[in-house]
DNA sequence: TTCAATGGTTTAAAATATTAAACGTTAGAG
DNA sequence: CTCTAACGTTTAATATTTTAAACCATTGAA
């Protein structure tokens, strides 16, 4: 029971990270972000190219995407380079669910 | 450089996934369907009952729930009874994307 | 200090998702 | 056959997300 509770405070905490990760929109960023492995990161002008989206657009997701610990960013002067984040803390807490789940999805099998 | 197509290709098989499990009524719906590990399943009366919600609406929801392959029915008469499927299909994918993107990830820090 | 470059923010519009009401369908009881 | 229970579907309304246009702030160059 207490164990229903966990997965429902687990599955809050990934929400965020999961809506933000569902947006095709957001997928490109990610994947553009994973292609140009530069450690500087890109800036938004880059990103605005290589998704076909506006600066305003751009700025928005980039925006989701760091309040979920995906992007990190670092100033120079007016200039930001956007990168993806070396902390995997909220991937490994959606693993950790998805295992939990299918742990009980696999126990509800047995108890008839 | 097949490598981001891969990728590209296996975050748009999620998506919908994502999507799905993202929000928050439909959390408690899967919530409500492994806390009930009755083999029969809930019907439809049920959930609206456990999670509030109107009968089109967890109807609607449910409907999502499926074409991801999250959940499966049996039909007796009338009554749908509703179950998480024994199907881990689309939770292995994302698993298996988390997994390559953290690869990923990784080696974009060592390539300087 | 003035100007251009960079990019975040605000506001309003457009697109999408969610919900509810009304309706249709099917199965079984009487 | 008729009535009811169970439940999906369609349509219209509402809410939320996403986008674009316009605006503002900051940095650095001249």
């Amino acid at each position: 029971m207490s164990d229903l509770n966990q997965l429902k405070k687990e599955f809050d905490e990934v929400s965020d990270f999961l809506i933000a990760l569902g947006d095709e929109k957001r997928q490109a960023i990610i994947i553009t972000l994973l292609q140009a492995n530069s450690c500087k990161g890109l800036r938004v002008i880059d990103l605005t190219d290589a998704t076909e989206l506006s600066r305003p657009a751009v700025s928005h997701h980039l925006k989701i995407l760091k309040q979920v610990g995906l992007i990190e960013l670092h100033s120079e002067g007016t200039k930001n380079y956007y990168s993806l984040s070396h902390k995997t803390t909220e991937i490994d807490k959606l693993k950790k669910l998805l295992n939990h789940v299918t742990e009980i999805m696999g126990k509800s099998v047995e108890t008839k």
